[in-house]
DNA sequence: TTTCGCCTGTAACATATGTGACAGACAGTC
DNA sequence: GACTGTCTGTCACATATGTTACAGGCGAAA
């Protein structure tokens, strides 16, 4: 999975890189390298100086920040291969501004901050897709941010379920399975920003409600329309 | 204050535009118009077609969110001249993605986005200015969600009431007022993320560990150390 | 002055959330 | 099979936060 191309349809997948001619790319290709991480394993820290930016091949990254007592916030899920991270670190601060952990096996692919800033200087419209890029960013940590503040903590489970199954079995009516494997209550905690035994509790609630089913090991969405109902209101 | 000087001269307080050269800026400043709003009157609401971009004059605006039940949560307040706003709307979602209202009696600068897209495309280090105002933007929304999901509200006040501190008195160990006409309690609550009743419940918080003094329509900072430990604490 | 409205302090109460502790289910390992 | 560790459901409890209500201070306007 290292050779040339395999590289250079990376990069493609990255919107910034995409308007690149495919000398550009095959240059770009060959001036980065992979990096592997386990699951838990730091790949930068807060406030570290910010010298590479970085691809997702595979895995699972989270940024986050945690307070003196050890409890977490996760602030963005990265888990789509070509997924991008440290941009606007990269040009503004020049520090990394959150924590970044594997929560799984991952592969990244690095980049020279230089090498980028060059290329966004000779190509205007990269750089113009970068702030592009950079604005999906703020629009989910807005929304993060409003939902911290004014929903309950059922609610926010409600709306992340509900995106779940949107991005699994889109908006069908067949039936959602959501194994649990892959989200255990720890992790979902610190996603929606609360503790384990909150989420514990919030699943319960939205059984209760009707909205979903919890069978061993998985949820399944019992009804789509109330937990999006849940997931608006109070 | 209308001459081309004078707006020449808020574009120049501009990062982005800071380093166009001074035709390009006299060009910019034939091509936008003032524009004032009342206290409390709307800019922009959230889903508006973004078609401007707008640099702060005079007065105060601030980006919001709102619940279903009408709470408010203030993510942003711009009062310094010169600052902008609207930049990533403009280059990825092409809406607004927040509500942006006056404060008080406010005058904006507007200047159309195709208008400034076009300066981008040919001046490439400016592109990368506006990633750079975005990063800022976003290691701003960082920290509201994590303090929004990781202090109590007395911290998050005795935080705020610290970076007000700085922001006028600097560090020195003179006495520090701020004056409570400019921040009504109703106000503080919605930028810390909570109600009224409880921001007054945390300021007497403060005023009991001696952080603070209350004298009638001033808040005295008494102890900077003990408000900065707070501020971190719990 | 009086009236009115806005801002503030305070209370009592309901709810949401965090903490600590524990037992059972399950998978992996020995 | 026995041991171990991780994940889960549940409890009891303390704390943080939201809701509603009301009274007093103050300035603006009549």
């Amino acid at each position: 999975m290292n050779t040339p191309d395999a590289i250079v349809a990376l990069l493609k997948a990255v919107p910034y890189f995409a308007g690149l001619s495919p000398d550009a790319l095959k240059t770009l290709a060959a001036g980065c390298h992979s990096k592997s991480f386990g699951a838990g394993q730091v790949v930068f820290m807060e406030g570290d100086p910010c010298h590479h930016l970085y691809i997702l091949e595979s895995g699972r990254v989270k940024f986050c920040r945690m307070n003196a007592k050890g409890r977490e916030q996760i602030l963005r899920v990265f888990d789509r291969q070509g997924d991008t991270f440290c941009i606007p670190s990269a040009f503004s601060t020049e520090r990394y501004i959150v924590n970044a952990m594997a929560m799984t096996g991952t592969r990244l692919r690095v980049l020279d901050v230089d090498r980028v800033n060059r290329l966004a200087q000779e190509h205007p419209s990269m750089a113009l897709k970068l702030v592009a890029t950079a604005g999906e960013h703020m629009a989910h940590l807005v929304t993060l941010a409003e939902d911290l503040s004014l929903k309950t903590v059922t609610a926010r489970l409600a709306k992340y379920l509900c995106e779940l199954a949107v991005a699994e079995g889109g908006d069908h009516h067949e039936e959602i399975r959501l194994s649990r494997d892959r989200l255990p209550e720890e992790e979902l905690a610190s996603m929606l920003g609360t503790v384990r035994v909150h989420v514990s509790r919030s699943l319960m609630n939205l059984v209760r409600a009707r909205a979903i089913d919890l069978t061993r090991g998985f949820i399944r969405i019992h009804d789509l329309a109330v937990l999006r109902e849940i997931s608006r209101g109070k």
